[in-house]
DNA sequence: ATCCATACCTAGAACTTCAATGTAAACCCC
DNA sequence: GGGGTTTACATTGAAGTTCTAGGTATGGAT
């Protein structure tokens, strides 16, 4: 179980670099949040689809509706040059306060201070 | 500059880290986090204070009122059993989340999943 | 006297997650 | 072809959170 404020956090980094790596939609990508956590971590479906509205919001991701091989009607979501640059952003932020983590808790730096 | 997110997600397990380490008093935790960062995270201390009281309703820290040699009034906190355990606790789950982020970043993992 | 640093606190606005619920279609077993 | 599960997306209301903006008060330096 990760706080609701971790995963308030956590998720905008973790759905752009997904995104990164090539579209995907939102029942899949709870899927691979499930699968990279090894199983500890469970979006629920009403969190992560406001998430995604806010994000295309913002244009950092686009969506386009298609229907997929199996008949299933999906909308595909990528990520925009924005959104890129947003997830560089949100990388420096993470690797920032995962430092003072570090420091405090006696682990490798991954982030020279 | 820290994502509001990201403060509410680091606030509690930095507040009970730098407390597990000894007691302190608000003010001076702000600066402890200030430099801890290399200056770059600011909390404000609207945000910190609320932050303490909800931990202290919580009994994961307590608080006593005391005069320093300054002359000036402090309420020093110091960290609880309870506080204790649940540290242990913010810092699985933020490993666990450190885990995902650093398999879509390609960094050492610091914990097996 | 005046200003700055120290030191704590709170109220309201804006935002967010979560639980619950809704809609709809494809797949699978019998 | 009936019924249950999985896939797939969406919204609403309750509860909780940070931030902005303000407030109170003292000590030390100029």
């Amino acid at each position: 179980m990760i706080s609701k404020e971790l995963v308030g956090a956590s998720a905008r980094p973790i759905l752009l670099s997904i995104l990164a790596r090539g579209e995907s939609y939102g029942y899949a990508i709870m899927q691979r949040v499930h699968d990279l956590s090894g199983g500890e971590v469970e979006w629920k479906d009403g969190t992560l689809y406001p998430v995604l509205h806010r994000l295309e919001d913002a244009e950092l991701i686009t969506s386009s509706w298609r229907t997929a091989g199996t008949g299933r009607r999906r909308k595909y979501y990528s990520i925009t040059l924005k959104g890129q640059q947003a997830l560089e952003a949100e990388k420096r932020q993470w690797l920032r306060v995962d430092a003072i983590l570090a420091q405090l808790w006696g682990l490798e730096p991954r982030l020279a201070v």
